[in-house]
DNA sequence: CAGACGTGGTA
DNA sequence: TTACCAAGTCT
């Protein structure tokens, strides 16, 4: 490490000792060290997702389940059911899958970036984080907020994903061997509150000394990346079945779309196609409102069908349940089906 | 390696 | 309203 590079990890952390968020997974500085099951947690939660998102969801899973034991034992169905809203729900999956490796070696995560890296949803980045967040070891913490903040300070022209390579290397290269726990919060501190995506606040920056791009050029410029792919625009149908204050409820096949969690009835929509109408059962069929939704991937407008015959015999107990309508806050919908439910019961309501 | 994989907030 | 963006991982 040259000396501008120790400038730069002496500055940032001197930054982070006034500016740091106080976010609830963080250790309260001069108290215990960090628990590596609280770092472990927040940081799965966050891939992908906003803090203001996480906050609570955090909260009630800590509350529920508050080792890593405790989760390992925990129930599959009530794990995905918790992690409902939160989106991205393979990583649900691999948590519990996780929790059960960790609690597997004595309920203790490994402190070694490499061992890290080979439990279930920890990529290359979880794996650094955890290792130099919970454990203090000095690993290469590389998200988004440290893609851009180092793309900005080396003015890197090559676009993404491409320059992922470099930027790695210029991270290297500034990242300290002490405090690299800090050090990496710092980055992602600074990413979102100072070094931001459009207008950063450069005036306030603790490394603008350091920054070639706001030397050369906007900083807004970094980091390039390639064109987007236009999203697709499909439609399909969710159905809805009521019987004496229950709706049937099905349980998703366990990998893809929504993956093993609880839906309502669908028509085989996906990405590649429109829904190809097929209800899940005969008989007379009314069409209720349509709930659109924006996928990373596609757009969908789900169209309700709301089923108007008396003759249930056709759905097994194997394929589906009746879940009370008084408590289908409680039923674990991804966004998509709660938000049709919403409108399912909002247009019945307008009826009755 | 490019595509699959959710959702809510912001401009 | 559309588009982009957020502490990525897996195949």
């Amino acid at each position: 490490m040259d000396a501008s590079s120790q400038d730069v990890a002496r500055a940032l952390l001197g930054w982070y000792d006034v500016h740091a968020r106080d976010l609830p997974w963080r250790a309260r500085p001069g108290c215990a060290a960090p628990d590596p099951y609280r770092v472990w947690l927040s940081e799965v939660m966050l891939q992908q997702t906003t803090v203001a998102a996480v906050k609570s969801y955090f909260a009630e899973f800590v509350r529920r389940w508050p080792s890593v034991e405790a989760l390992a034992a925990a129930d599959e169905g009530e794990v995905m059911a918790a992690w409902a809203g939160l989106g991205y729900y393979a990583r649900a999956r691999n948590l519990l899958a996780c929790a059960k490796e960790v609690a597997g070696r004595g309920g203790t995560f490994p402190a070694d970036e490499l061992e890290l890296r080979a439990l279930p949803g920890l990529g290359a980045y979880t794996a650094a984080a955890v290792a130099a967040i919970a454990f203090g070891q000095r690993a290469v913490v590389v998200d988004a907020n440290v893609e851009r903040v180092v793309s900005r300070l080396f003015a890197v022209a090559a676009p993404l994903p491409g320059a992922r390579v470099a930027i790695r290397r210029h991270t290297d290269t500034i990242t300290p061997s002490e405090r690299a726990g800090d050090f990496a919060q710092a980055m992602m501190d600074l990413g979102a509150t100072i070094c931001t995506p459009r207008a950063p606040r450069c005036l306030l920056c603790p490394l603008s000394a350091s920054c070639l791009a706001r030397l050369h050029a906007e900083p807004e410029q970094f980091p390039v990346k390639a064109p987007k792919k236009a999203r697709p625009q499909r439609a399909g149908k969710a159905f809805w079945i009521e019987r004496d204050g229950a709706v049937w409820l099905v349980r998703r096949p366990g990998k893809g779309m929504l993956g093993g969690m609880r839906a309502l009835p669908d028509d085989g929509w996906s990405a590649r196609a429109n829904g190809n109408g097929t209800p899940p059962l005969m008989g007379p069929w009314q069409p209720g409102g349509v709930v659109a939704h924006g996928f990373t991937h596609f757009g969908l407008d789900l169209h309700l069908a709301v089923y108007e015959g008396d003759d249930w015999s056709s759905l097994t107990a194997s394929e589906g349940e009746w879940w009370p309508l008084d408590s289908i806050d409680d039923a674990g919908l991804p966004t998509l089906f709660a938000k049709a439910a919403r409108l399912a019961l909002a247009e019945a309501g307008e009826v009755g």
